[in-house]
DNA sequence: ACCCAGGTGGCCC
DNA sequence: GGGCCACATGGG
């Protein structure tokens, strides 16, 4: 089976087990740039918290956010952890889109795909992967997001021979229609899958994709090739 | 008590 | 380029 459907197979598959994910939940843009920094390391439900706590105080715009009190804003964000790093880093970036885009984000994301990600990535706390999440969540770019889970789906399925983000990420958008809502799902319901079965070793039998997979592949033994 | 969580940046070699 | 490490709280 050409790779492309097997892809799109293992979609279907993953969306008729779990069903729509509606990622990523918030309501407004700037939540999900604020969201996809707390949330480095730390449990989604933890983040709700602290982006409760923020919306509470009246933090969640740009201009309230960047002139908040750093101690304030560590207090409310405290439960997704690393608070002092993540404050800084928060208030970071909504002063830059205050500063530079009067906090308008669709004036920030309605430039070239590539300066937006540049810009992206030159802000403190802001890597590939939360660029990303950044751009296919709250930008509605076609952009394909890569994280751990995404790896180990990967390495488990012996999808790619290469571990590295950027070779992942091609591997998922070359194979892919290019849909925005196609990849935002897909990211989730792989996140969704990996936090349910595929943590475990030997891969869990109730794993959706286990036993018929599309791929043909053994999946017994966990690649080792960076993942 | 230990391990992990929807990573990133800094350092070292 | 890869391999560690700190960052911090909260849940299993």
């Amino acid at each position: 089976m050409p790779l492309n459907d097997a892809l799109l197979e293992a979609y279907h598959q993953l969306l008729t087990h779990f069903g729509s994910q509606h990622w990523w939940p918030a309501d407004t843009a700037f939540e999900v740039m604020i969201g996809a920094i707390l949330t480095q390391q730390s449990r989604w439900l933890s983040v709700e918290e602290s982006i409760c706590n923020l919306k509470k105080k009246g933090l969640l715009e740009p201009e309230a956010l960047a002139n908040a009190a750093p101690q304030e804003v560590e207090e409310a964000i405290k439960p997704s952890g690393f608070y002092h790093q993540k404050a800084a880093r928060i208030q970071n970036l909504s002063r830059y889109l205050v500063e530079h885009y009067n906090g308008d984000l669709d004036r920030f994301f309605g430039r070239e795909l590539l300066q937006v990600r540049n810009e992206l990535l030159q802000l403190d706390g802001v890597g590939p992967e939360t660029a990303d999440s950044i751009l296919l969540y709250a930008g509605a770019k076609c952009v394909f997001v890569v994280d751990a889970y995404t790896v180990r789906f990967c390495s488990r399925f012996g999808l790619t021979k290469e571990g590295r983000y950027d070779a992942v990420k091609s591997f998922f958008e070359a194979g892919l229609p290019r849909n925005v809502s196609l990849y935002r799902e897909f990211h989730a319901l792989i996140v969704q899958l990996g936090k349910q079965y595929c943590r475990a070793r030997p891969l869990c039998e109730k794993c959706p994709l286990s036993g018929k997979c599309v791929y043909g592949l053994e999946m017994n033994s966990e690649k080792t090739n960076k993942g």
